[in-house]
DNA sequence: AAGTGCCTCAACCGCGGACGA
DNA sequence: GTCGTCCGCGGTTGAGGCACT
C-alpha cells in the first residue's frame, strides 16, 4: 500500500515516505514545533511540500495517533455521527480520540457504507437503524445523538489503549527539549501543533480522558502506540510524574 | 501454483476559507 | 475591496495484501 516514489517539475518528492524522512520531520517538529508548515520542509531538510509534512505528521507520526482495529463503540459512533453531520469527517474526527479524518473516511469507505445500505453485514448498524428509527423529530434526534455520543465516547475511552502522558510543567520541557518553551510547545488539538503554552492547557478534551487512563490503564500497549517512534530510534525520557509507567513525549530525546 | 478481483489505507489533488498586505 | 498566501478539508487514487477461483 505505498507509492512509488517520485519527484514533481519542482523536484519536490512525491510518494511513500522513508523512515529517513520521518525521522527528520519528527526530529524537526521536536525542536522547532510545526507553525509554518510551508516553511518546515526547506528548513527540516526535507524534499517534500509542506502539505505532504502536514499529512504524514497528522495522519501517521503525530503521538496518539491510534491505529489498528476500528472498535464497535467507534463504528456505531461514526455512523451516528456520519447521521448526524454527514461527510465532515474532521467534525466527526473530534469524537474520536486519537482517529484522524483520514482514517475514519477510510473505515467509512472500505466498511460502514456499505454496512449502512445492508444492516447484515454489520449488527451494529442495525441496532443503530433500529434506535434511530423515529428521529423525524429534529430536537428527538440531537437528544439521541448527544446521549449516544456520551455513552459513545465514554466506552471508546474507557476501552482505548491510549495513554497520554501528564502535561509537563514549562521549565520542565525547557530544559528536555530546547525550543519549546518559546511557545512551540506540542500540543494535542486536532492535526497541528498548539501555540498555547503547555502550563495553560489543562482539562480539555484530550488530556482529561487520558490523564484518567493513564492511572487507570498504566499496561496498555504502549510500545504498539510508540511503534513509529521506537523505529525511528526515538527515545522518552521518563515522565516526572511516574518514572516506571508512562512514557513520555512532550520533552522526548532524540537520539542522533 | 497462478491468475484475478476486491479490500485497505497511505498519500495526493484541488478547492475553499481565513487572514494579512 | 482585491489579491496573494497559507492551511485545512474532503474526494480520489495507487498499489500492496489477501481471499477466492
Amino acid at each position: 500500500m505505498v507509492r512509488t516514489p517520485s519527484y514533481d517539475k519542482n523536484g519536490l518528492k512525491k510518494g511513500t515516505w522513508t523512515r529517513e524522512e520521518d525521522k527528520k520531520l519528527m526530529d524537526y517538529i521536536a525542536t522547532h514545533g510545526c507553525s509554518n508548515w510551508r516553511q518546515l520542509p526547506k528548513h527540516a531538510g526535507l524534499s517534500r511540500c509542506g502539505k505532504s509534512c502536514r499529512l504524514r505528521w497528522i495522519n501517521y507520526l503525530r503521538p496518539n495517533v491510534r491505529r489498528g482495529n476500528f472498535t464497535q463503540e467507534e463504528d456505531k459512533l461514526i455512523l451516528e455521527l456520519h447521521q448526524s453531520h454527514g461527510n465532515r469527517w474532521s467534525t466527526i474526527a473530534k469524537h474520536l480520540p486519537g482517529r484522524t479524518d483520514n482514517e475514519i473516511k477510510n473505515r467509512w469507505h472500505s466498511y460502514l457504507k456499505s454496512s449502512s445500505t445492508n444492516p447484515k453485514l454489520h449488527p451494529i448498524v442495525a441496532n443503530n437503524l433500529k434506535t434511530s428509527k423515529h428521529k423525524d423529530d429534529k430536537t428527538n434526534e440531537e437528544v439521541n445523538i448527544n446521549s449516544l455520543l456520551d455513552n459513545a465516547t465514554n466506552d471508546i475511552l474507557e476501552s482505548t489503549p491510549i495513554v497520554t502522558p501528564p502535561l509537563p510543567s514549562p521549565s520542565t520541557i525547557s530544559s528536555l527539549a530546547p525550543g519549546i518553551n518559546s511557545g512551540k510547545s506540542f500540543g494535542l488539538e486536532e492535526g497541528a501543533c498548539s501555540k498555547q503554552p503547555i502550563g495553560e492547557r489543562s482539562g480539555d478534551f484530550w488530556t482529561e480522558p487520558f490523564l484518567h487512563d493513564f492511572e487507570e490503564n498504566v499496561d496498555c500497549s504502549t510500545d504498539d502506540l510508540l511503534m513509529p517512534f521506537h523505529e525511528l530510534g526515538i527515545q522518552y525520557p521518563p515522565s516526572p510524574i511516574d518514572e516506571e509507567k508512562s512514557f513520555w513525549f512532550y520533552g522526548m530525546h532524540i537520539n542522533k
